[in-house]
RNA sequence: GGAGAGAUGGCUGAGUGGUCGAAAGCGGCACCCUGCUAAGGUGUUAUACGAGUUUUUCGUAUCGAGGGUUCGAAUCCCUCUCUCUCCGCCA
């Protein structure tokens, strides 16, 4: 959420911003919700205050036993205006903010504009992928199966057999002692979210048709951001002594809305995957220092694992609706020839300390804190390209030197 | 699933209709005293929105959430959510 005094004093600024991303704010709905709103509760509030005088001298009156009739009358038309007011004002309310839910958060200064995917930056390379083309990973083995996943669920869903069951495994332990080595406390965090965590995080209300919703109050989690960003909605912190830092491994719910006959072959794209998040809460001043050192975090794992990987810097045009600034980590799938998205660590700024009101004190003042999220990383595609890019012609997937103790071996036979 | 109890400020906890945004204690902050340490004293210490001033301020709302009764609700009534205890079930 942008403070909505913000865009009432710097319109033009936040009209510019907003456009670098595609999005057309309705500057002039916005300042007549606003001065509809703020009009509102002032004559409101003339009337509460007259209210509580009246109700207060009506208290003496009765004490001293005197006639309280002159005071009925008067009492009684207030009452009236003021429940007309205050349904007014609700409702000015409600929909001011309803405008404000739906607006994305601003642009960084340093986020580079542009218009789409296109105009990303790459901001630096590992070094050149050893395996060029391979066939895809579900060539490669019969014991990752989509097939058998469709009988149990359906489409976009897998089943992992044996070596590979462990294998995902082993690199979400691994990612998880990567993560807790670098500060990031490691938390264990319901799977289910309800409608205030995903407003929090800006998942709700605008894009409730990517999640799943399992009652009317209850979602799957669509990534650990939300739990984690969320363990302190309606707080006020102590950020004295450091950032908050935390990691959670969690399966991901998507629904794939919008996304039909994309990625529809393999581990791609899938209504259930397994991801390790990293999750910071930190001082303002500290946030863009802070998106550097995420983004390096889940770059190492990159090369712990010796996977060959590019980092982008997403444009303006690209960024998701919570994100001010945001690097996509990008691995190597030789069975595409192209570099694919296994890491999004993103500045979110003040946007969801606003929704789900998470602030700090600093020498007596309260501020929102600004929230980063980033993945580290998810661990379905992380599988996918450990299995291409060390599968050998001789029929065998050598295992990366990191997970061989954690495996117990060093190759898979497929 | 059955029965009961409860939800108040950073924490503990008082408050059953007006003088309560709320006692007291703890914690925090400021100052004082004390020759390091320890202890003591005084004061101060919720949040949001709006108006004004940009130094001082004022108004309104908020005692789990929402509704109701009342001139007036932390306090009475209803609904919901959550927590705790006992029983049942259970990984």
């Amino acid at each position: 959420m942008i403070d909505s005094a913000y865009i009432r004093e710097n319109s033009d600024l936040v009209l510019e911003n907003l456009k670098s991303r595609g999005y057309k704010l309705d500057i002039k709905g916005f300042l007549a919700l606003d001065e509809n709103k703020r009009s509102l509760q002032q004559s409101l509030e003339v009337l509460q205050a007259k209210r509580n005088k009246l109700s207060k001298d009506y208290g003496e009156l009765k004490k001293t036993g005197k006639s309280t009739q002159a005071l009925d009358i008067e009492i009684n038309q207030i009452k009236t205006s003021i429940i007309d007011k205050e349904l007014k004002y609700k409702d000015a309310e409600v929909k001011l903010n309803l405008f404000l839910s739906d607006i994305p958060n601003l642009v960084a200064e340093t986020t580079p504009i542009g218009k789409d995917a296109n105009a990303n930056l790459v901001i630096r390379r590992s070094s050149e992928p050893k395996i060029k083309h391979s066939p895809d990973h579900l060539e490669i083995t019969s014991k990752i199966s989509t097939d058998i996943a469709a009988k149990l669920a359906g489409s976009r869903f897998a089943v992992l057999e044996n070596e590979f069951a462990a294998l995902q495994r082993a690199l979400i332990q691994l990612m998880l002692t990567e993560a807790t080595k670098k500060g990031y406390k490691e938390m264990y965090v319901p799977f289910i979210a309800n409608r205030d965590s995903l407003f929090g995080t800006g998942q709700l209300p605008k894009f409730e048709e990517d999640l799943f919703k399992i009652s009317e109050d209850y979602y799957l989690i669509p990534t650990a951001e939300v739990p984690l960003t969320n363990l302190h909605r309606d707080e006020i912190i102590d950020l004295s002594k450091g950032p908050l830092k935390y990691t959670a491994h969690t399966p991901c719910f998507r629904s794939e809305a919008g996304s039909y006959g994309k990625d529809t072959r393999g581990l791609i794209r899938q209504h259930q995957f397994e991801k390790v998040e990293i999750v910071q809460i930190i001082d303002p001043a500290d946030s863009f220092a802070a998106l550097e050192e995420m983004t390096s975090h889940a770059e190492s794992i990159l090369k712990i694992l010796d996977l060959p990987y590019q980092i982008i810097e997403l444009c303006s045009g690209d960024l998701g609706f919570s994100a001010a600034k945001t690097y996509d980590l990008e691995v190597w799938l030789p069975s595409q020839g192209k570099f694919r998205e296994i890491s999004s660590c993103s500045n979110c700024l003040d946007f969801q300390a606003r929704r789900a009101k998470i602030r700090y004190k600093q020498d007596g003042k309260i501020n929102f804190v600004h929230t980063l999220n980033g993945s580290a990383l998810a661990a379905g595609r992380a599988l996918i390209a450990v299995v291409e890019n060390n599968f050998q012609q001789s029929g065998k997937i050598n295992i990366p030197e990191a997970l061989r103790d954690l495996m117990k071996r060093d190759f898979i036979e497929t």
